[in-house]
DNA sequence: AATGCAAACGCAACATTATTGCATTTGCAT
DNA sequence: ATGCAAATGCAATAATGTTGCGTTTGCATT
């Protein structure tokens, strides 16, 4: 499916800030944080950046990691996530090197054990330390 | 042990700021936002408060948890860590009512099988949804 | 108990990240 | 081609975190 039709199929308009974010989000397994974004979107307002992904993410095309900084990340939902509940639903993986976020779509969460009373929606799961690239050299 | 003696043997001084924040801190099982700690000690200086809470970071005598909102929070300790490694082994809980978090120290972080290449060093683990007050609520 | 010094603190300024209101522009259904 | 709600750009503001510097204070030593 092209990405407009992804956009549009969400009950958004296609725009070209919009087309533009979803061009570079999936390009690889990686999640951008804002300020990543707003180097290759130099002419776009940072305004119009926040609100493309907070769009983005409501409506499901995104999912949002927060990094061990605190730094807010997005990443393509790669299979299409319902509207009610779109968490990641497997691992991430970040860099201390280069700071990049991957996608680790085939490590699952595991479900944990935790003390009755308490009630888990969802979980992130974030594990740090050097990327392929960045342990090689 | 006493609280001035767990500070003191870090290397770092006794003063009024981080025997208060230490005391907050030790009450219960929780992990404290910078903002929950500046109500609690109105006359503290913004800046002051955020040392005590790095230079404990640095001494291993709390830990640093993000939210999934990415505000920073901090808790105890339980075990003495050692000084070069104090990542959390256990797992953390965030509750979407009372934006409360809660260690779960019986709740161990398991080990993920990362693809080849990659090198963990640490993760961080967060379950969200209602914690034991909010759920009954 | 008095002294000296590095550590800790308070204050001011600044940097970064994120949000809100409003007027203007634009996608797109009609 | 037209109208309208949605999206955008701009300005202002809020929240969060950092840095520099002069002053104060914990505490080891005398």
């Amino acid at each position: 499916m092209d990405i407009a039709h992804q956009i549009r199929d969400k009950g958004l308009k296609v725009t070209p800030s919009r087309l533009g974010v979803m061009e570079v989000l999936g390009q690889n397994h990686q999640a951008y944080a804002h300020a990543d974004l707003e180097l290759l979107f130099k002419d776009m307002d940072r305004v119009t950046l926040y609100r493309v992904l907070n769009d983005f993410e409501e409506a499901g095309l995104v999912h949002k990691i927060i990094d061990m900084d605190g730094v807010t990340r997005f990443a393509l939902c790669k299979h299409s996530c319902p509207d009610t509940h779109h968490a990641d639903e497997h691992v991430h993986f970040s860099c201390q090197a280069c700071h990049k976020m991957f996608c680790l779509e085939n490590v699952s969460s595991p479900v944990f054990n935790i003390p009755s009373g308490f009630k888990a929606i969802g979980q992130n799961i974030l594990v740090y330390g050097f990327c392929k690239t960045c342990s090689a050299a």
